[in-house]
DNA sequence: ACAGTTTCCCGTAAATGC
DNA sequence: TGCATTTACGGGAAACTG
């Protein structure tokens, strides 16, 4: 009998870690007034049983509250569900709530997005006259009231994840322990490549230690701390490492996708190797690298040319950002780019994408076709890569 | 008695127009999920009866409901008041309601935002032993479930206004009536004046006309229907007269709004009259219009030039769009546009507003200060024109 | 005063209803 | 099926609150 109840407790699990279904790809962070949806499931292994479970669990109750840290939510919507079974599995049951409202009770300790709280179902289940309390718990989430918390409180999940198997230690955040670059290198990596289809090189990763840990031969062991991470300004910026690469991830999933997934993005280079590996290459010459100066992330690229004396520089421009990139793709931005050149002439300065690859090659399938001008009236020239709009003769 | 009562009873309004307070400047237009606000008032004139009533109406409550039409709505909040005095006032009472919300119970004969509502306020008020029951309500309102039904909901607003006194006709646009052209006129310019420092002139006003009703001698006194106003789509066009219109009215309110009030804007013009002022002016002068073909609000400027046989030509720029000036504002694009001329030299073809404003007097101080970028390297000419973005010299 | 946090609500997109 | 209407929720801004 000990030997079945403690079968069952262990067969009662939280499968899925709650999740909003806009954000599939940041689990364990739930916003106020944002659906979410969660499950539970019996993981039932004798075959024998299964048809007795089916009839009992048909009308098992499984409550869901949230509790523990220093706050309560209350749950807008029904926070009781009848087990159902899932056709595809034994004894599995889901739980869908809705509309969850925060009503914050008493101060936090801890600022918001630290605070972990744990989502508890329980049940009761009735076997041969035994009667079965079970509970279980998703691992711990974080509840924000705006989107734009999302940064550090997806964060603390990763902090959590990557250094305990603790599936319920809320008090994590009073004294966090510090991570290997080993740990957050491939934390990193995986943010990339969980939600595009390229995650981050050596090279790249490099340039993310130093970032972090300043120069240094091997970064393999050197340790990391949640405020270094995650807390702390970077030095001379007014916002964390974490801050700024999310906005990175966010440029490059809603923006640049095709792009990066080609890998014609290098993205995190130095300006020292940046200046290292494009001098020795011949004029036009260019890479595409992430702002490092500009928290809500921006993208600009480098590129070699000849000063009137012959000797090589490196130009690059100031970086665009969302708001430009809304009205012009990137793709279009860099075949269209112009300068005025020693002699008065505009001309293009990128020619080849580093190493070697022809501009039009790499970037011209990801222009829309030039709109043509309903015009009456001979095209004044490259009007329209002068002004992103085009010249037509009062047509509208 | 009687004659107490009905003072009482016309003493007993609803004086302000519900009104969601973001939206000040379109009162009778509410929007599920978002708070308005709306008053009642009891206007006593007899000073011997003031401090009487004073005691009385401390406690007296003041009943809110939706009713009226095919629809029945629930508050969330409180829908009774009761009814405090005003300091400056005499009797004034003021009820505040926040999130209203639908419940949509009957389907609507009507769409939905030509659908008009009463709110209507009760109260009960005794004096001397004798009770009064008082009933007031608003003016029609229009209730709306997005914000993306505000235009229509808007002209309906209008439509009832300038065509009736009725306090309570809710049928109003089972069978609209048709407006003159007068009144219309009327109403188009307080759109603007009501929100800019700026009306509508004669010559703007005039060019509308033209698209309400086509070419005409004297538009006064022409007829427009309410589905020329706002149901009809325009000929081969997308969207109606008053969508066009309030899209514009965006326009200037959130983008261009200085140019505006300077009166920089001709804005209404038609392509022939247009065409008709600016030949005969210098090579250089420009204006500004409106876009035609734009459905969300688009504007441009037409210039005079010269082409190589020295024949003058009228051009223009494909419309600006908002999301365009997001990035750069438009006093920003008129100084920085250019276009390539004849010998392949990047020139300004903007040199003055019409009549004869230099460019710079007029726009020069909407334009931010040129950044300075942060270079050790020569600037590279007029980069900053061409591509919108600065070059450097690898600083970022 | 002020910084962390929540609320408000537009505007786009998707879902729903009819 | 197509169109009208509502719902969902990110994101910027304002309001709130200790």
């Amino acid at each position: 009998v000990d030997l079945f109840r403690n079968l069952m407790k262990s067969a009662f699990v939280a499968e899925r870690q709650p999740c909003m279904p806009m954000h599939p790809d940041r689990p364990l962070v739930i916003k106020t007034g944002v659906q979410f949806t969660t499950k539970v499931r019996l993981l039932v292994k004798f075959p024998e049983l299964n048809y007795q479970l089916k009839i009992k669990f048909l009308h098992c109750i499984v409550l869901c509250f949230f509790s523990f840290s220093s706050r309560k939510f209350n749950i807008l919507g029904t926070n009781t569900k009848v087990m159902n079974m899932e056709e595809s599995n034994n004894g599995s049951l889901s739980a869908e709530f809705k509309h969850l409202v925060s009503s914050a009770v008493t101060p936090a300790s801890l600022i918001v997005t630290e605070e972990l709280h744990l989502i508890t179902f329980e049940t009761e289940v009735y076997h041969q006259g035994l009667k079965i309390d079970l509970e279980t718990h998703s691992l711990p989430v974080v509840v924000i009231s705006n989107i734009c918390q999302m940064p550090n409180a997806w964060a603390s999940i990763l902090w959590y994840n990557m250094l305990t198997n603790h599936p319920k230690n809320v008090n994590f955040f009073t004294n966090p322990p510090v991570g290997t670059w080993d740990q957050v290198a491939e934390v990193l990596s995986w943010q990339f490549s969980s939600t595009t289809k390229r995650g981050l090189t050596i090279e790249q990763l490099t340039t993310l230690a130093e970032k972090l840990l300043g120069p240094c031969v091997n970064y393999s062991g050197c340790q990391i701390t949640w405020a270094k991470f995650c807390k702390e300004n970077m030095a001379g910026k007014g916002f964390s490492f974490w801050v700024w690469l999310d906005n990175i991830i966010d440029l490059v999933k809603k923006y640049i996708l095709a792009l990066w997934n080609e890998g014609y993005i290098m993205g995190f280079i130095s300006k020292e190797r940046e200046r290292a590996i494009l001098s020795p290459k011949p004029p036009g010459t260019f890479l595409l690298r992430f702002s490092e100066s500009s928290k809500e992330g921006g993208i600009t690229f480098t590129w070699v040319e000849k000063d009137i004396n012959g000797k090589t520089q490196i130009q690059s421009v100031e970086p665009y950002t969302k708001q430009q990139l809304n009205s012009m793709s990137f793709a279009e931005i860099i075949m269209g780019y112009k300068i005025m050149d020693a002699t008065n002439i505009l001309v293009s300065p990128l020619v080849y994408l580093y190493p070697d690859i022809p501009k039009e090659e790499a970037f011209g399938k990801y222009c829309r076709p030039e709109a043509q001008p309903d015009t009456e009236f001979p095209d004044p020239g490259c009007g329209e890569c002068v002004s992103g709009n085009i010249v037509h003769s009062g047509l509208e």
